[in-house]
DNA sequence: TGAACATATGAACACTTGTTCATATGTAAA
DNA sequence: TTTACATATGAACAAGTGTTCATATGTTCA
């Protein structure tokens, strides 16, 4: 049909609503900080950091602890509790030989309970 | 990935404070729940898939414009479509050829709202 | 000082993931 | 039917990721 034909970009990819497809393009944020919201959520998808970030939630641990706490190794424990700290999300004090690590974001647990309650359902 | 050593003796590990590890992990929700979480976060960990959602954020949008809004081929939109439809974040309708994908969860515009408020701050 | 301990770190490796490519499926018009 | 089109899908591949292992760093105490 005509509709469609005139419809069509220059491009090779076929377009079904081009006003619709430039609209949207115009609302939405940056390239940039798209990227920086997928590499925030990343740091949730893996379940060793789900878990230390809930263990978290009930008291600061260190990190002898938390690989108690959880069965692993200290390596591991430390690698991640180093993503955790690079994405702002634990912070820790230094106590003797001993590191406590605690939730420094108040965001998480909101984001929690809002990833549980679509598990729920 | 994930090949824990299951024979790892427990007692090998130093304890700071036994107590308290065995109070957070009464606390500790079932381990199950705890993976289902990161495999919902994991589906927000790339940065197409949130371009994705944010675009039907603003409207339901067929594949072949989701594609040229993200300048992606089809069949990469067509595959992380897939994606989100497995963790019932969109549902579709097809309308002749075209299938017209939109939001189906409530929960995911204040998850993206927290998340930029972490990132900006 | 040196031993013991708590944690951090780099390299290696196996597993995972997102894209491309080719092709299949499904729909509507000619 | 045949053709064109919109979408879905499987295989393959490169890039990324999480854990282990070995070792380094840093702290406390004898």
């Amino acid at each position: 049909m005509e509709f469609v034909d005139e419809n069509r970009q220059s491009t090779d990819q076929p377009v079904m609503d081009k006003e619709l497809v430039e609209n949207v393009r115009q609302k939405m944020p940056d390239e940039e900080l798209l990227y920086d919201l997928a590499e925030f959520f990343k740091v949730f998808g893996d379940s060793t950091r789900i878990k230390i970030i809930w263990a978290l939630f009930e008291a600061d641990m260190c990190v002898c602890d938390i690989a108690k706490l959880l069965n692993m190794s200290q390596s591991a424990i430390s690698h991640q509790l180093r993503v955790l700290k690079n994405s702002r999300l634990v912070r820790y004090k230094k106590s003797g030989k001993t590191v406590y690590y605690s939730l420094n974001d108040d965001h998480i647990e909101r984001i929690f309970e809002l990833g549980m309650e679509h598990i729920m359902e």
